[in-house]
RNA sequence: GCGGCUAUAGUUCAGUUGGUUAGAACGCUUGACUGUGAAUCAAGAGGUCGUGGGUUCAAGUCCCACUAGCCGCCCCA
């Protein structure tokens, strides 16, 4: 344990002013761009009983809960029975399960709000973090997908991002590729795990860690290398080479083309598995109507994504990014037909996605996406007090402006000029408004623009609209 | 959860094989400046060397644990 006790816990972070505006401008734009897509917000509590959430995320999901001890007089039982929520998706299931009769055919909600999870902290990782989820309830329709690829496609670009690629991949196509390779039913996990970071350890390692793992002999991992070889083909990162003259168009055609190469493949690969066709229909669909979306040219059909969490039955979906060197991915999320059913007894189709906050933002910082006086700026103008006598004057003035609808900080001490204007300067601030005994005789206030150096007095009712409409 | 590297003033870093009062640059504070910041000059403040233990006559320097950061696993947002 940390003997500074003025850190906060590990894993969790406090957020300083500049902090919060980058936050909150990413949320505003989430936000608006949810609410155009006709999503509805939702929020639920901090903590679940404990089984709501146990057994939902698999082996690994179990461990990571944050768990809460029974309190009181019950605390020494050492029994938790309640938890943090690990993720925001359970919860929705959960709420839709409760009121049903409330909700619309379709519920289309969207939530932000932070989870927990008992992990080990690293770049773009904490144990408290925020989810902006969107899900969809009530339509086994892939138009949901499409939908859901559109609006996560919308919220990146409004937010400058160039390079992202949303992978989708189907449970079922795995199934197919696993059960006509002839892969048992206990060793579909673990070639699962192979097969997700088959990108990263490429053709070769591939091929070792299936054997290796006992997926697959050395006789039968060549069978399974003829047919499925491309598996460890590029996934997130660049698919093609990338001209001189690079345009988007061209990159969306390159990648419509990629993706019905790979469909086209593992079709007659999965002919004979009724599972396997179902979700190469399912994705060619999710293409399809995709075409007149802003997820066009963004989706890039992948067999090797596979996702850790249980939940999912049918398309699942991850976002990464291109270019750089942020490997994790930024969200991610899939269709979870029958998680509703484990509450309510009766399945209640649905899709959702989820984008991380911090991610986006530890992308976002690198980059400097932000936009210039995001960070810079706590006010558009400061009034400055020049003595004890004032201080009254300095207050109206600025009550004045702020009634005006402007940002106003006060200067709160009668200083010497130059530390006000210094303080201004430092804190970013672009006007300094000067209440001194001579503006006072002539009833005006002297502006300076701090960007410029320029200043110049103008009449006191004058002032807002002086300073709303000023040019250099 | 596992392995490797890192941690010295607000910031970026020096600090020789463990040896007296731990340094620099920039930043910060105060003054020269007349009613005005980012320029120049002068002075000044600021570190129990990430935290806690241990080895030693002696520890920023060696050992251990914890915390944070980077890299690689596992997993994921």
């Amino acid at each position: 344990m940390p003997s500074n006790k003025t850190q906060p816990a590990r894993g969790m972070r406090d957020f300083l002013p500049a902090d919060v505006r980058r936050r909150e401008y990413v949320i505003g734009v989430i936000r608006e761009v949810y609410e155009r897509y006709g999503f509805e917000p939702l929020e639920t509590p901090a903590v679940e009983n404990i089984e709501t959430l146990m057994g939902k995320y698999g082996e690994e999901g179990n461990q990571l809960i944050f768990k809460i001890l029974k309190r009181g007089v019950h605390e020494s039982t050492g029994e938790a029975d309640l938890a943090l929520r690990y993720d925001l998706t359970v919860p929705l299931a959960r709420v839709v399960a409760e009121y049903r009769d409330k909700l619309p055919k379709f519920f289309k909600r969207y939530q932000i709000q932070p989870v927990w999870r008992a992990d080990r902290p690293a770049r773009g990782r904490f144990r408290e973090f925020y989810q902006c989820d969107v899900d969809v309830l009530g339509s086994k329709s892939m138009v949901v997908e499409a939908e859901i690829c559109a609006a996560v496609s919308d919220v990146l670009e409004r937010l400058g991002f160039d390079d992202f690629v949303i992978v989708l991949n189907h449970r079922e196509i795995l199934r197919g590729i696993l059960e006509v390779s002839g892969v048992t039913e206990e060793k579909q996990a673990d070639a699962l795990i192979v097969i997700d970071k088959s990108e990263k350890i490429g053709k070769d390692g591939l091929r070792r860690e299936l054997v290796e793992r006992g997926v697959f002999s050395e006789e039968s991992v060549d069978d399974f290398f003829e047919r499925f070889g491309r598996l460890a083909e590029t996934h997130v990162g660049p698919a093609f080479d990338i001209p001189e003259s690079r345009t988007r168009e061209f990159e969306k055609q390159q990648q419509e083309e990629m993706n019905s190469s790979w469909l086209d493949k593992l079709s007659s690969s999965l002919d004979q598995h009724e599972g396997g066709k179902l979700g190469i229909k399912a994705v060619r669909q999710i293409l399809d109507l995709s075409q007149n979306s802003p997820a066009r040219g963004r989706i890039r059909f992948h067999p090797s994504l596979a996702r850790g969490l249980s939940y999912y039955t049918g398309a699942i979906l991850e976002v990464g990014l291109n270019i750089g060197d942020f490997r994790g991915s930024i969200g991610g999320g899939g269709r979870y037909d029958n998680l509703v059913g484990m509450f309510l007894g009766q399945d209640v189709p649905a899709c959702g996605f989820s984008l991380g906050l911090e991610r986006i933002i530890v992308v976002m910082t690198e980059r400097e996406m932000f936009p210039a006086g995001l960070v810079t700026s706590p006010a558009e103008v400061m009034v400055t007090v020049w003595n004890e006598e004032s201080v009254l004057n300095s207050i109206a003035l600025a009550s004045e402006l702020r009634a005006a609808g402007l940002r106003v900080d006060l200067y709160p001490e009668a200083d010497k000029v130059g530390k006000q204007f210094k303080y201004a300067s430092a804190r970013g601030i672009p006007f300094v408004a000067v209440l001194g005994d001579d503006e006072r005789e002539r009833g005006e206030v002297s502006i300076k623009d701090m960007k410029s150096g320029k200043q110049r007095s103008v009449k006191r009712e004058d002032v807002a609209s002086v300073l709303r409409n000023w040019e250099g």
